[in-house]
RNA sequence: GGGCCGUUAGCUCAGUGGUAGAGCACCGCCCUUUUAAGGCGGGUGUCGCUGGUUCGAGCCCAGCACGGCUCACCA
């Protein structure tokens, strides 16, 4: 049921794009370079506006403030022998003034050949209005590129949510907070990456292209080299990579970039997710636990300059130390299960079956698992670490010593969302073999996601894995949590969306 | 995949079975410190698509497409 994508048929022009098209073939005739490939500026709108703010109307007049700045035209207010308009870098506004009388009739004239949306450099200088706003006298104007499109309405901006996705260009001009989050987002990873490089982590690029799927449970993504005959899969994860990287002595690695993953979308799942991880040699899950609140606390102090994060009108407070349950009490304190009955393998997989049919949790693990991700996480507001994960739904890490069924784990849940996920791992061979092959056994019963034995990776461990402490950060969570936006598709350029009929 | 809601002008949206609407944008005219500038004049439309009911459908019905929220899967 592939769609294959078939080439649009071109739209035919509004009316409005017609009057933009001719005003471009007026100039041009007029022997104006449109889009010109030069141009010189003394300050970006935002630059200009936040330096001149603060000056008085007696200073900028004394001073003679002399600047060249380019923008987009966002709107005009002609007023015959003279008109106002404002100048966007996306990001601030900045008022123009032009006036026959010092720009001369034929430049003004040739002023109103622009529209709304067209990009242009004006020189002139500075002054405020008898209403105080910072505005640039312009001498002259000049073309730097023509809008042939109108842009949507300046008071409502662009709010049909599809087309801020499919023209997020247009959303990013018409809606300033959305430059914001994407900046906060850059600023997040800068600040990560400085974050782990200060400790000593070797940032590392593992492939993306996997021939055995690994390192989380999940659908992969297919694909085909053409050379080899090989088929590959996108990557669900990076983490057997990175391990093999400490296998060979790179005692810290991290690394930032995409998982794929074939699942479905919403809120907070996009096919392609932005994924920290981090793996440190000699650490375990408890340093884990440190170095995640030392980092996300710093990341808040540097980004929010705050000690709590405001998400969808909840304070999350961060003051160390975050609360810590163990995973089985904290099924017990929330799903109305007795804590004898948890234990009972049966009952929890009833219990599991009355309450998720559709899960179809057959196992004692899983069952578990959908008892927590359906009254615990959601509860989870305030950030806490889960620990001790049942160790049948955690077969690459460390079991819990003398605690058969448990593993040396835990889950950061922030807002109700896992934010972060984490284990001592698994660092021996014939154990992590095993567990490989159990899930194997799962597979065969028809549990679509399990682990597959990846016996180049069991090699790996052969040689010896150090003890060690590993973890992954959903970057697009974070990002949501720090811009508080409650949909991952704030917080991703292009979120997956389907090609336009 | 299920449920709910939506799709009308470039944008944001009204629209009660009987001539297709408003604001912004756009076009013409006036206006030299305006700022959601203002004044006068102009509607620019395949009402998502295909059928049906009806004398008559933007409106009622069915199917389809696309989108949003939500549930499910997942991090």
């Amino acid at each position: 049921m592939g769609k294959k994508p078939e080439p649009k048929a071109e739209r035919k022009p509004t009316d409005q794009e017609d009057v933009r098209a001719s005003k471009l073939e007026e100039l041009r005739k007029a022997g104006v370079d449109v889009f010109p490939s030069r141009v010189s500026r003394t300050h970006s709108v935002h630059e200009a506006a936040t330096l001149f703010a603060g000056w008085s109307k007696e200073e900028l007049e004394e001073k003679n403030v002399r600047v060249e700045i380019p923008g987009r035209i966002l709107s005009v207010r002609r007023m015959g022998r003279a008109t106002f308009f404002h100048l966007s870098d996306g990001r601030t506004r900045l008022q123009a003034y032009l006036r026959e009388d010092v720009v001369g009739p034929e430049l003004y004239e040739r002023f109103f050949l622009t529209d709304i949306g067209d990009i242009l450099s004006v020189k002139g200088t500075l002054f405020k209005t008898k209403t105080g706003e910072l505005t640039v006298k312009a001498e002259t104007v000049a073309f730097l590129a023509k809008c042939l499109h109108p842009l949507p309405e300046k008071w409502h901006g662009l709010q049909d949510v599809e087309l801020r996705f499919r023209k997020r260009y247009l959303d990013l001009i018409m809606n300033p907070e959305v430059g914001e989050v994407f900046r906060l987002r850059s600023a997040l990873v800068s600040a990560i990456r400085r974050f782990f490089d200060e400790r000593g982590f070797l940032e590392v690029e593992t492939p993306m292209m996997h021939p055995i799927p690994g390192g989380a449970l999940a659908r992969p993504f297919k694909t085909f080299h053409n050379a080899l005959g090989l088929e590959l899969y996108l990557r669900i994860a990076p983490e057997l990579y990175l391990k093999r990287l400490v296998v060979g002595g790179l005692e810290r690695v991290y690394e930032i970039n995409r998982n794929f993953r074939n699942e479905g979308l919403s809120s907070e799942h996009n096919p392609e997710f932005t994924m920290l991880e981090f793996y440190q040699a000699y650490a375990d899950h408890h340093d884990m636990m440190d170095l995640t609140e030392e980092l996300i606390t710093r990341l808040a102090r540097e980004l929010l300059g705050a000690e709590d994060i405001r998400y969808g009108g909840e304070a999350l407070s961060l003051k160390r130390p975050w609360a810590r349950v163990k995973f089985l009490e904290a099924v017990a304190a929330h799903s109305g299960l007795e804590p004898a009955l948890l234990k009972d393998p049966k009952a929890v997989v009833r219990r599991a079956e009355e309450l998720a049919p559709e899960k179809k949790a057959v196992t004692y693990g899983k069952a578990l698992d959908v008892l927590f991700d359906k009254f615990v996480k959601p509860k989870l507001i305030q950030p806490t670490f889960v620990l001790n994960h049942p160790r049948e739904i955690s077969p690459l890490a460390k079991g819990s010593p003398g605690k058969p069924e448990e593993a040396e784990r835990f889950e950061l849940v922030m807002a109700g969302m896992e934010i972060a996920n984490a284990f001592s791992e698994l660092t021996d061979p014939r154990e992590q073999r095993l567990r490989f092959e159990q899930q194997a056994g799962d597979r065969e019963r028809g549990d679509e996601e399990t682990h597959v034995l990846d016996l180049d990776y069991v090699t790996a461990l052969e040689y010896g894995l150090p003890p060690t402490g590993g973890e992954g950060v959903g970057i697009d969570r974070l990002a949501m949590l720090f811009a508080d936006r409650p949909s991952i598709r704030e917080v991703i350029l292009f979120p997956l969306l389907r090609p336009k009929a």
